[in-house]
DNA sequence: CGTAAATATACCTATATCGTTATATAACTG
DNA sequence: CAGTTATATAACGATATAGGTATATTTACG
């Protein structure tokens, strides 16, 4: 599992958000998500595959937490777009409304 | 097809990457990547649903373009993750090149 | 009009993955 | 030690998707 493919779960993103936001045992997982507790621990293998978690054990508590060394893939592989949609509507609001709307209405 | 499912797919990294550079018609991509031309237009219909491409027919041919709107999701949700590790990363170097080791050898 | 070119779609097989239930494995607790 | 708690894994069915070949569809051209 790579780093776009364990991004691209929305259960994946919502767990390491929580995990984002403290470092978390898989009950507390389990309690915050709307998942089953084989479910998370699925879940949370595919994110140790693409190192995005870490795990220290602590007694039968495992606890997670993230390293978001990984995501750098995704910033480099997002690199080269920036200049154009954000740039360019950002240049764009500043003179015409109606381009945007035109612009905008495509996404 | 959402955004990260669209962006999941190395091969739909590659045909994006392509028209990103220049508008491309399906032909040229079958060219420049080693998919066949069915596997190609598959890949588009899913840039399509996922809003990453425009289509604009031209006789036979179709100019697919970028339409780099949708990866504003993918920035929005990498915001959060931002000060993590790179700023954290980029502190360390100006000091403790070990401590960087240690860090990196966790990815 | 008939053929070729450009693209899309249908269909098939193989593989991955999601979620669930049941079970295994440790580690605590009394 | 017996039972409970925390987590992982196995096994299963359902679904998605990747790739290929064959074919349909549309447009161009002589």
């Amino acid at each position: 599992m790579d780093t776009f493919n364990a991004l691209a779960e929305p259960n994946r993103r919502r767990l390491l958000e929580a995990i984002r936001q403290e470092p978390c045992t898989v009950n507390m997982l389990v309690t915050r998500s709307d998942l089953s507790q084989p479910a998370v621990s699925k879940h949370l293998k595919y994110l140790r595959e693409a190192k995005l978690v870490v795990v220290k054990p602590d007694g039968q508590k495992r606890w997670y937490s993230l390293n978001p060394n990984p995501l750098k893939e995704i910033e480099e592989f997002l690199e080269p777009y920036r200049q154009l949609s954000l740039n360019r509507l950002d240049a764009l609001e500043q003179q015409d409304s109606s381009a945007i709307q035109k612009l905008t209405q495509i996404n």
